[in-house]
DNA sequence: TTGATAGTTGACTATTTAGTCTAGATGAGT
DNA sequence: ACTCATCTAGACTAAATAGTCAACTATCAA
């Protein structure tokens, strides 16, 4: 009952994408309000600052990126692959972002969440709450692909942090050099660190020539 | 000739500190001009903007701490010891920081260079300079490991970008988890990733009893 | 000693920003 | 058609913030 609106929705989307083009200290809650078509009024009935909106929204956005992320790491596709998959999902996105925004733009949470760390208690804890999780499909990719024989990593905890900080590192410097290139070959990166050793030539996939 | 002053490098010690602890966007003019006990007016006539300050501060740090890397990275030592010792001195160093601040740090660099990359392109490219700087003693740490034949690198460029890449990865997540231990394995993850072989037992170092 | 140079001071303005408040609009259920 | 919960509008305040300015002070070098 009452009166309906998406206006709590749209400015979740929109601190998303000013955070992420730019940053959380550099937007304003007036350029947030903007952006969604909302005013402060509305602002402050849905959210009681800046960092409860951005909390919302990244959660929000993780969540609904889970079915995807599910997609990717699905289980009946071959441990390895979903890496590779994973890793080319992300370079292709990157560079649609490039395109689209005109920079590279990393990871969202990686960057919030360095950015606020010392200060808004609450945000730090739901990134690292959102990293661990993004860390666990690695975890069970790798120990998959021990079971099944591919690589040797009996501690798949440890590896899976392991391609995480190397990842991580990758798209800060993407972020930073504004370079979609940095991250094109993440993945034969992950398998060195994994310690893959078969090397037969891959097939070649028609999306590849998407490459900027 | 004129009044003598060392304000300026006040004002560039406060920024530093100020924005690492905290972030760039959370800091403000007043506040540094506070910590650094000098006025606005005195602020204004060394520097045009906060970015103008930050840039020169970002440079000063980075010139002061070159000895310090020179002498890790000297020739001198065996290029996989320059690099464990290199690990092992910043994983002593971000300890202190927290026992410090009561926060682990991370790369100052690399966070601010994530944070305002997208807008204050000046500081975005000195920092870019510098993390390029940066890799060039492990790039030449690498290549003289491979020239010894301690470890198979023919593309020295490549593993310093790989092992730079991980290891920031590791900084930024132990700002954000601020937890210095995520460091303290570093070195064994880079020798990983080199495919360092020869894995005898290291002498215990008096030193490594330090760690927290 | 003096004058030119280098640095200091703090009050001042103009904006921007976060956050409040109240009156009103809207629509779902009855 | 009524009602009430939900949402909106936007003017308002108070504080924070960036940046300016002109008068002042200290020091060096001649």
């Amino acid at each position: 009952m009452g009166r309906v609106s998406n206006a709590k929705e749209r400015l979740m989307e929109a601190v998303s994408e000013l955070i992420w083009t730019g940053s959380y200290g550099n937007t304003t809650i007036d350029q947030i309000c903007e952006k969604a078509d909302v005013k402060k009024g509305s602002f402050y009935y849905f959210f009681d600052s800046k960092c409860d909106l951005a909390a919302a929204a990244v959660e929000t956005r993780w969540q609904t990126r889970r079915p995807e992320m599910d997609a990717i790491f699905s289980a009946a596709v071959p441990p390895l692959e979903r890496l590779k998959k994973y890793y080319e999902s992300n370079y292709r996105f990157q560079s649609e972002m490039k395109a689209k925004y005109g920079r590279v733009l990393g990871c969202a949470h990686l960057a919030l969440g360095s950015e606020v760390c010392t200060h808004e208690d609450s945000l730090r804890r739901k990134i690292e709450n959102i990293l661990t999780e993004k860390r666990k499909y690695l975890e069970s990719a790798i120990r998959d692909a021990h079971a099944s024989g591919v690589i040797h990593a009996p501690d798949a905890e440890a590896k899976a942090r392991m391609i995480q900080a190397y990842y991580q590192g990758l798209l800060t410097q993407a972020r930073i050099q504004n370079d979609a290139k940095v991250l094109r070959d993440a993945a034969q990166g992950v398998f060195t660190i994994l310690g893959v050793k078969e090397r037969r030539a891959p097939a070649a996939h028609p999306n590849v020539s998407l490459q900027v």
